[in-house]
DNA sequence: GTACCTATGTGTGTCGCCGTACAGAACCAC
DNA sequence: GTGGTTCTGTACGGCGACACACATAGGTAC
């Protein structure tokens, strides 16, 4: 039960054993990030990595003719953008925020040290950058053969499990962004899940009105990237039983001195 | 200048350091890859890597319905599949041989102790992965907005890339496989290229007649990531300079001893 | 050469999405 | 309330790809 605003909020930093964890933190940096700030534009170098608590971020890939479409979504269980700790000197994607909320950041240079040096961290992050190439490839695939219905459930169900509450503050022209087409069309889709029951909207809104219907309308493409996801955050919690193996004193002390 | 058939035919393998390069060299097999060989079975475990040599190696991603999409192409630039290093246990895609030749492959177990040991390899692998996202975040954007003609235009690319000739021994149900679109799609997208007079086409087989006109017909994707690939080798190259700091004697004898 | 199999070329109707245009509805500021 | 702005719903022609059907040509075995 990590307090309100810690670190903690983000499940891999959640996941980092008291040591790992205590010697971040003093690097990490809290910000707020409003939906629509450009975390990166595309060719410009990376300064900084985020690991969003209450936000959520999507990556874009911007096309010539300024065309885009959603490659990744992130919120809490990752951060962004990994691709820096690959060898990538400077974004090949558009990242931007999708849902108002906050974050940690960390400077590039700092965590890529973090990451060669070889702890647990980079365990979790190789981990979340595998979860990510597994949605990359599904959306590759919901590309080709989906429906706008489909793969505006997928996206929906994707956003909402990164959120506390079922409703998402969205427009149909921006989730028309997100998805790659053209507003008329998420009107037509959503019009669709909700005749099923899936959805409900209101001006700026799309709530959930019946998970299941939702999920059995975006189709395989969730349930597989679901699936992956919950495997990446097994691991983060059969890692983070380091803390019970901790005294149970010192485990406490430390937990308050965190804030 | 390697000599035929050693493990320096696959570049990353070859800008290896010496000394890294000797440690591996007695754990690497060779291994023939026939066209059509199923590499990894989605779900089964992945019990070895291989690195491509002279045959080229898809991933494709496989629908419940049966409807596949190539997901990322491979050849002596890297390693397949990198997805069991991030912490797959089991293939998620279809990994099979598109092009005849050779590759050398390794136990998993062995080459993720390399990975985990922080060796330079690490740094070529963790580049490559990048590269292969890339990869694939272009093929979900061209799924998105490219017409078949396009799409046909970067696969071949992206393959002869990988080949030495400038022919590819493939017949136009097979490249529909591959792009996730009908035979009789891929009949119709090779006259429009045949017409612009990109490729030249016989029974089976694919040419590329005119290379520029090819690369124009194929877009911005392709230019995208060859930019990258580039980049790729370019990291292989700048680190294999560890060769000249080596005294030369040594290097010779060692150069020779490794066949 | 003949027969057969596989690969390629072509045509027709259907479907989903696009581009464009426009009307109505929700919300906000005053 | 009123007016303006933004968001949403609907319609129509066009295009690219699909599914299916079938014709033709290249290559191979005998």
């Amino acid at each position: 039960m990590p307090p309100p605003q810690s670190p903690k909020q983000n499940r891999m930093l959640a996941a980092l054993s008291l040591a790992d964890y205590t010697h971040l933190l003093p690097l990490l940096e809290l910000v707020s990030m409003p939906a629509g700030y450009v975390i990166y534009e595309i060719g410009l170098p990376i300064r900084y990595l985020y690991f969003p608590t209450t936000c959520i971020v999507t990556r874009l890939y911007e096309t010539e003719n300024g065309a885009c479409t959603q490659i990744g979504i992130i919120g809490n269980e990752g951060v962004v953008d990994i691709s820096v700790l690959f060898g990538g000197e400077s974004s090949h994607a558009r990242v931007i925020v999708q849902s108002t909320g906050e974050a940690y950041r960390i400077k590039t240079g700092l965590l890529k040290s973090e990451f060669e040096a070889g702890t647990e961290l980079r365990h979790f992050l190789l981990r979340f950058a595998h979860a990510l190439m597994i949605q990359t490839e599904q959306i590759a695939v919901s590309n080709r053969y989906h429906t706008v219905d489909q793969q505006l459930a997928y996206f929906l169900l994707m956003s909402l499990d990164r959120l506390s509450g079922n409703e998402l503050h969205i427009t149909h022209e921006q989730a028309g962004i997100m998805l790659g087409v053209r507003r008329e069309s998420v009107t037509v889709a959503a019009n669709k899940l909700h005749m099923a029951g899936a959805i409900h909207c209101r001006r700026g809104h799309i709530a959930i009105a019946d998970r299941n219907q939702l999920e059995a309308s975006a189709g395989e493409n969730y349930k597989i990237v679901k699936e992956e996801y919950e495997r990446l955050l097994e691991t983060y919690v059969s890692s983070a039983t380091h803390f019970g193996r901790l005294p149970e004193k010192q485990f406490k002390r430390f937990f308050q001195s965190i804030k």
